[in-house]
DNA sequence: CAGCCGTGGGC
DNA sequence: TGCCCAAGGCT
C-alpha cells in the first residue's frame, strides 16, 4: 500500500479552512491557557458537553493569573457534574507548578508541558501544535479512527506504537494548527464512528477503507459491572446541609458528599427521617446503588470524626464540588 | 499495564 | 435495554 501522507495532511488542512468548526469557544481567542483548559476538559468528554463548562470556567478564570489564586475546592466546584474529577485536581496541581517553576506563565517547551499533571503525550502535542505552532502529533479517538480507516485496519489490530508512528507521519509542518484542529474535526463530523459521510470526506480518494469495510469490531469484553452499594445520610437544617469531603481515592475523590448512614447512628436522637430515596446511578464501569436517608435536624451539631465536614449554607452549595447524583438530590430537597 | 476514573449521547 | 465511547492520563 502506498499512501502519500504529505498530500493527505495538506488535504486535511484545506478541508479544515473551509469546513472546520471555527466557532468553538476555545478557537475564538487562542492562548496557551485557554487551549490547556479546553484540552483537559475535552479528554474523554464530548464537545457539546464541554462548551458550557468551558465558558463558565473562562468567565470565572479568564487568565492563568486569575486561576493561580484559586483553591482546589474552587476548581472542583467549577467541575461539578463534568466528571473525571481528577482532571480538576490536576489543573490545580499544574497551575501551582506553573506558578513556582514558570513564573506563572504557561511553559512553551514540550518537555516542560508534559511534566505537568494531567497532560500526557497527546495533550502535550495538541498544546504544542495549537498554542505554540510547533508541529507535534496527537493521538485521540478521532485520529485513531481516521488513521485506522485510512489504512483499512481495525483499531483493535493496531498497536499504540503503530498509531503514534502514523500520526507522526501525518502531521503538517506548514500549518500544524489547521491540521491538528482539522484531523479532529474530520473525525468528529465526517469520519464518525457510525455512519461516516465518506462522500464529503477530503480523504475519500486515498482512504483504503472508504467505508467499504465494516466498523472496527469491539474487542473489549463486556464485563459484568460491579454494583457498589452506597448508604448516605443527607442531613439538613432549615438553612444548611451537612456534607463531608470524600477522602477516598476512588470514585468522587475530594468531592463533597453526605456522610454514610452508619456514621450518623450516634446522632439518631437529633434526626428526624424525612424520607428515603433509593436509586441507581450508572457509571461506565460500575453501577452505584444509592440508598439515601434524608434527615432534618433542628440545628447544626458537631461530629466526632477525622473526616473534614461542613454545614454548608444552602445558598452556597455552588461553591462546592459535588457529583451529579448528589447535586440532583439536593435540588429536590 | 489493565483497570480505573463520570457523565451524557447514540444506536 | 444495554453497551459503546467521547479532544486520555495515571498507576
Amino acid at each position: 500500500m502506498k499512501q502519500d501522507f504529505k498530500k493527505i495532511s495538506s488535504q486535511v488542512v484545506d478541508w479544515y479552512l473551509k469546513n472546520g468548526r471555527h466557532n468553538l469557544p476555545w478557537r475564538k481567542k487562542v492562548t496557551p491557557y485557554r487551549i490547556w483548559i479546553s484540552e483537559i476538559m475535552l479528554q474523554q468528554t464530548q464537545v457539546k458537553t464541554v462548551i458550557p463548562y468551558f465558558n463558565a470556567f473562562i468567565k470565572k478564570y479568564p487568565t492563568l493569573q486569575k486561576l493561580s489564586l484559586a483553591t482546589e475546592d474552587e476548581i472542583l466546584a467549577s467541575w461539578s457534574g463534568l466528571g473525571f474529577y481528577r482532571r480538576a485536581k490536576n489543573i490545580f496541581a499544574a497551575k501551582e507548578i506553573i506558578k513556582k517553576n514558570h513564573s506563572n506563565k504557561f511553559p512553551s517547551q514540550f518537555d516542560s508541558i508534559i511534566e505537568l499533571p494531567g497532560i500526557g503525550r497527546s495533550t502535550a502535542g495538541a498544546l504544542m501544535s495549537l498554542a505554540f505552532l510547533v508541529p507535534q502529533p496527537i493521538l485521540d479517538g478521532n485520529v485513531k479512527r481516521v488513521i485506522s480507516r485510512l489504512i483499512r485496519k481495525n483499531i483493535a489490530a493496531l498497536k499504540e506504537k503503530d498509531l503514534w508512528e502514523l500520526s507522526t507521519k501525518l502531521v503538517n509542518s506548514e500549518d500544524c494548527f489547521s491540521y491538528t484542529q482539522g484531523i479532529m474535526d474530520l473525525g468528529a463530523t465526517v469520519c464518525t464512528k457510525a455512519n461516516p459521510t465518506c462522500n464529503a470526506c477530503p480523504l475519500n480518494e486515498s482512504c483504503l477503507s472508504a467505508f467499504k469495510v465494516p466498523q472496527q469490531v469491539n474487542v473489549k469484553k463486556a464485563k459484568n459491572k460491579k454494583i457498589i452499594l452506597m448508604s448516605f445520610a443527607l442531613v439538613q437544617t432549615k438553612k444548611s446541609l451537612l456534607l463531608t469531603k470524600n477522602d477516598t481515592e476512588s470514585i468522587w475523590s475530594s468531592l463533597w458528599i453526605p456522610f454514610e448512614n452508619s456514621k450518623m447512628q450516634s446522632h439518631a436522637n437529633k434526626l428526624e427521617l424525612t424520607r428515603n430515596e433509593k436509586f441507581r446511578h450508572e457509571l461506565t464501569h460500575r453501577s452505584l446503588d444509592l440508598d439515601v436517608n434524608i434527615y432534618f435536624s433542628s440545628k447544626e451539631f458537631k461530629l466526632d470524626t477525622n473526616q473534614k465536614y461542613e454545614w454548608i449554607k444552602k445558598d452556597r452549595i455552588e461553591d462546592y464540588g459535588m457529583p451529579k447524583p448528589i447535586t440532583k438530590l439536593i435540588q429536590q430537597l
